[in-house]
RNA sequence: GGAGAGGUGGCUGAGUGGUUGAAAGCGCUCCCCUGCUAAGGGAGUAUGUGGUAAUACCGCAUCGAGGGUUCGAAUCCCUCCCUCUCCGCCA
């Protein structure tokens, strides 16, 4: 969520910065909101002040053994008046907060200005791209071929857009998890950590997937409790400490955590129909840092190359770009995405999304440290490291040979019990 | 899932309708005393939020969460969540 006081006392300065990512934030609707929300919470406030006073006097008079029947009829009038008062501040600050929740992150300065994908600034391109004397199969073909997919049954089973790994393939995704949990607690100094997969409200509104994003969730049918499968491990790593106040030492707190996610995807059909680059479940490696805002700038730079060192070690040409302001996520003040060669497509897929959220989600969650007496809210921040399934989909199709086997990438080939060619 | 007991400030722990935002103790902060140490004396010590330029002052909220009863709820009623003990079931 914003800054309140910045909206309130700069609201100008906050729509120009939300009109650069196509947000049109309504300052006279903020300002109408605001008005009425003081009004209602002070008119509330001073009711409740009046009851509190005399349902004080109730009490010291009939210990005095005084009558208190002018005093209660009095007291009962206050009362109706303050129910009313109530009912008036409630009604406005559902609307107030439902405004607020909807607002997206401020954006960076750095944040490149453009309107959709094809803004992005690309900042680095790394690793060769492969040239094929034939042409090259994508990775359904070959994840079939090598009878290591099954996509029609997945269908039978649960619906489209799921995949079965089989054989090689199925070691294949539990290598890449194995190997990926290793290198960032082994080399990168990350701090492993397994979490629930379903998650209540409170979670998904507090790192933003609620309210906002309600049709992208997967919602559990719970009579009693409003739960969602997680989208993303982001969801129940970052609200690990939520509600918390840090303390400074302990900062930066780096986390990875494997975990499937699930995504309804709602309104992405006719996209990536084939393959496994767009499921509703799919296997993810996650960081999330939590950090001073001091050292979130500097720690994006170290999360992102994190990142990248995955698909360095496995040799996968990439690309770095910085998204621009029109293509950036709702909560994101900047985000570097990362992408992967897929031959098939002669194109560049988004295998990470490395972003700093600054204080947008920890005002919501409630993550704070102490500096000097006060307290300050921390930094988020996350991306993937990688996500498993476009991984292997670009390991398939970037490694493929003629016959339609795949060279296995040396630094896997540990964990695939010494496996070479799949 | 069944039966029972509970959820109060940084911690321990009192408090079953009315100056209780909350006794007492511990801890912590400051001051005094003391040659040093130990001990002792005194004062202070929750968070959020609103009116505000304000870390001044005043108000409001918060005793697991949400409703209800009442002039008034930590205290009574309902629903839910969580913890502990026993039983059942399981991985």
């Amino acid at each position: 969520m914003i800054d309140l006081d910045l909206l309130r006392n700069n609201p100008e300065e906050v729509k120009a910065n939300l009109a650069l990512r196509g947000y049109d934030l309504n300052i006279s609707q903020w300002q109408t909101l605001e008005e009425n929300r003081k009004v209602f919470q002070v008119k509330m406030e001073n009711s409740q002040a009046k009851q509190n006073k005399i349902a004080k006097e109730i009490g010291l008079a009939q210990k005095n053994k005084e009558n208190i029947e002018d005093l209660k009829s009095k007291a009962t009038k206050i009362s109706s008046e303050l129910k009313d008062a109530k009912n008036k501040f409630q009604t406005n600050k559902i609307e107030y907060e439902d405004f607020l929740l909807n607002i997206p992150n401020l954006l960076d300065p750095s944040v490149p200005l453009g309107k959709s994908a094809e803004d992005n600034e690309v900042l680095k391109e790394a690793g060769m791209i492969s040239s094929f004397d034939f042409t090259p199969r994508d990775h359904q073909e070959l994840g079939i071929l090598a009878d290591g997919m099954d996509f029609e049954a997945a269908t039978k089973i649960s619906k489209s857009r799921f995949v079965i790994f089989k054989n090689s393939v199925a070691k294949l995704s539990r290598a890449l998890i194995q190997f990926m949990l290793n290198t960032h607690t082994n080399e990168h100094g990350y701090q492993e950590i397994y979490v629930p997969y379903i998650v209540n409200k409170d979670s998904l509104l507090g790192t933003g997937q609620l309210p906002k994003f309600k049709e992208d969730q997967f919602q559990i049918n719970d009579d009693e409790n409003e739960m969602y499968l997680i989208p993303t491990a982001e969801v129940p790593v970052t609200n690990y400490h939520r509600d918390e106040i840090l303390n400074s030492k302990d900062l930066t707190l780096s986390y990875v955590s494997h975990t499937p996610c699930f995504r309804s995807e709602a309104g992405s059909y006719g996209l990536d129909t084939k393959g496994i680059i767009r499921q509703h479940q799919f296997e993810k490696v996650e960081l999330v840092k939590i950090t001073h805002p001091d050292k979130s700038s500097h720690e994006l730079e170290q999360l992102t190359a994190d990142a990248e060192k995955i698909l360095e070690l496995l040799e996968l040409p990439y690309r770095k770009v910085k998204l621009c302001s029109g293509d950036i996520g709702f909560g994101s003040s900047i985000t570097y995405d990362l992408e992967v060669w897929l031959p098939s497509q002669k194109k560049y897929r988004e295998i990470s999304s490395c972003s700093n959220y600054k204080d947008f989600q920890t005002r919501r969650l409630k993550i704070r440290t102490e500096e000097k007496g006060s307290k300050v809210l921390c930094h988020t921040l996350n991306g993937s490291g990688l996500a498993v399934g476009r991984t292997m989909a670009a390991i398939l199709e970037n490694f493929q040979e003629k016959s339609g086997s795949v060279q296995i990438p040396k630094v896997l080939r540990p964990y695939m019990d010494g496996q070479e060619v799949l």
